[in-house]
DNA sequence: CTGAAAGCGCTTACAG
DNA sequence: CTGAAAGCGCTTACAG
């Protein structure tokens, strides 16, 4: 049945099936799209014919003549980070059935290869694009216009005329801080992304405001958004300051980078060092001890994105404010009060 | 740079430069491609011109015209798991570069879905595909065929002439096996992957040869390959055999359920249960135990997949042989002595 | 309800 | 070293 053109047969196009069925190639056309009005008689001859050679549809030809391909980009920064694996996954769900491809393109965080992946894309003159643009990315509301439907997604980027979905960072990221402040925490280390990040902004406004409400002092640190990178950030932030009793992680692999710094200096969560993350991960759920976390709605953020880009496809008019879909703080296990005054049992080393 | 067809001035294209720079429009193509001869002075001309109109090239003709479009096909079963997420990375970085795009496909591990996914990419005229077949998958060497270029990763198919990537399974799970057996385990529970699935073949044959050896009662559990199948499995399983002190996992996601369904019932590991996982994921080298695991190289199989496809392409002759990847067994803290004959100190529920 | 003509943007032979 | 012609597969006006 997907029998498609090997080195062999040349393959059949709608002339082969007209020839076969003693129609026109346009007729053909009609009854494939199911445009237009053709009789039950020659819609049968066309299908038998259709089947009989083979025939299957060139995308290609099709895209050429229509000046467009029904395809949108999803340009992300890392499809390692699960965030992302789950955005691409609840966005091909709302594009499949609607005859929309999807096309997973990887920045790696990188404006120079953010800028030749749109690039590539953009040769194929696609349908839309959903992006969550690169650190420092020199994108402007020209490149994206010449997308037709763009929409950013998590990271936005500043002064783009363009639609957006964000989570509600600056409110969840409050809350992730006063759930520590809560507990008793005052020195607390915010595990950041990328300076120059609209997450990594948009999370630390979070954290400062509630840290200044507390008239705590901020303890903020960059990283590049990796398990590996967080894990060395922690160390050097616990080495410089070795009263912080509670951190905040970025995202999935932050948090999964804190805890591996924490297990590298003999420290214990909760009871030496207590924990909120940002962005939730499966195995956080059943973890020793359990990771309280903001969970992102993911699943939510991907569609609405998706659906954007529909809108725009369609010419529908769409908010160019960014669409906030709220995040929730899931209360685990990974917070407990602050060790006690006694300086052995702070166990720092 | 990157300003590409908005809705509003037409696209410039090969006769727009040609006509700005006084050429005809293949000196522009033999200019643009670096193909043929051209004067210094022609060519620097044309990329005047090319500059001067904004030119971008449409992938889209030229696709047409060379029946054939630099796109190859990445379909596998679920990009949720990081398994596959990390190939894609590296058979991408293999591709870049090299002038051909990866083309993400998921199939949900469902084959209607499989086929669909692949007439869509069938539709695109690609150079080529790399996919880990579906459960049950009807895929044929025809189908296959017809990408020119195929191969197989991870997961292969019976009776398909596809040369194919995939790790020594059979001697990895013996290894992983013996490493439990030799610990002094005889109720070792094997939490598969989907029966029909080549990869749950071979890791079970593996599991079964080491278990056959050692007169060890094999016990073997089937799930859909996700956290939560394996989570309600392996409580099954604890039910149904409340003497298992020892669980392999068939990937990462089921090394996850295993730790979830372990925490539901209460059990810990390794003192109640030991534990090896197939397949390494970041939070199982800090997770408390780290997880003993055989790393499967996933880097080196999707670099090896991506050769294998670019020969292919070059007309190069490949072997229909499997080519076999060695996982490696990294032992870290999940593996201890089966809890005591004190029955009181099981912790069965 | 159906068909003949034209053209989307590019590149491949074929000439000079 | 360069150009005029033709065509890849499809669909869009335009006729009937």
């Amino acid at each position: 049945m997907a029998t498609l053109t090997g080195g062999g047969e040349p393959s059949a196009t709608v002339k082969t099936v007209a020839a076969h069925a003693g129609v026109s190639a346009q007729t053909v056309s009609r009854v494939l799209r199911g445009t237009g009005y053709v009789s039950e008689e020659t819609r049968a001859k066309v299908l038998a014919a259709v089947a009989a050679v083979g025939y299957r549809p060139n995308a290609v030809g099709r895209s050429l003549r229509a000046a467009r391909t029904p395809m949108v980009g999803l340009l992300i920064t890392d499809i390692g980070n699960p965030f992302y694996a789950a955005l691409h996954k609840s966005v091909e769900a709302v594009f499949r059935g609607r005859g929309l491809t999807l096309m997973l393109l990887n920045s790696d965080d990188d404006r120079e290869t953010e800028r030749q992946q749109l690039d590539l894309l953009g040769s194929y003159r696609p349908s839309g694009l959903l992006v969550a643009p690169a650190v420092h990315s020199t994108l402007t509301t020209g490149d994206l216009a010449g997308f037709g439907a763009a929409v950013l997604v998590s990271r936005t980027l500043p002064d783009l005329a363009v639609p957006s979905v964000v989570t509600n960072e600056p409110e969840a990221m409050g809350e992730a801080t006063r759930e520590l402040l809560g507990a008793g925490h005052r020195r607390i280390a915010a595990v950041l992304g990328p300076e120059g990040a609209s997450t990594t902004a948009r999370r630390e406004a979070g954290y400062r405001e509630a840290m200044r409400a507390a008239r705590a002092e901020p303890l903020v640190f960059y990283t590049d958004q990796t398990g590996p990178g967080a894990r060395a950030a922690l160390r050097q932030a616990l080495h410089a300051h070795p009263g912080i009793t509670a951190a905040l992680g970025f995202n999935a692999p932050v948090t999964e980078g804190i805890l591996a710094g924490l297990r590298d200096e003999g420290l214990r969560c909760p009871q030496d060092v207590s924990l909120v993350g940002f962005t939730d991960a499966p195995w956080m759920a059943f973890y020793p001890p359990p990771i309280t976390v903001v969970r992102q709605p993911v699943e939510d953020m991907g569609r609405l994105a998706a659906r954007l880009v529909l809108d725009l496809v369609d010419g529908k008019p769409v908010a160019p404010e960014p669409h906030v879909v709220p995040g929730t703080l899931l209360r685990r296990e990974s917070v407990a009060a602050p060790p006690g005054p006694n300086p052995t049992e702070q166990g720092t080393v």
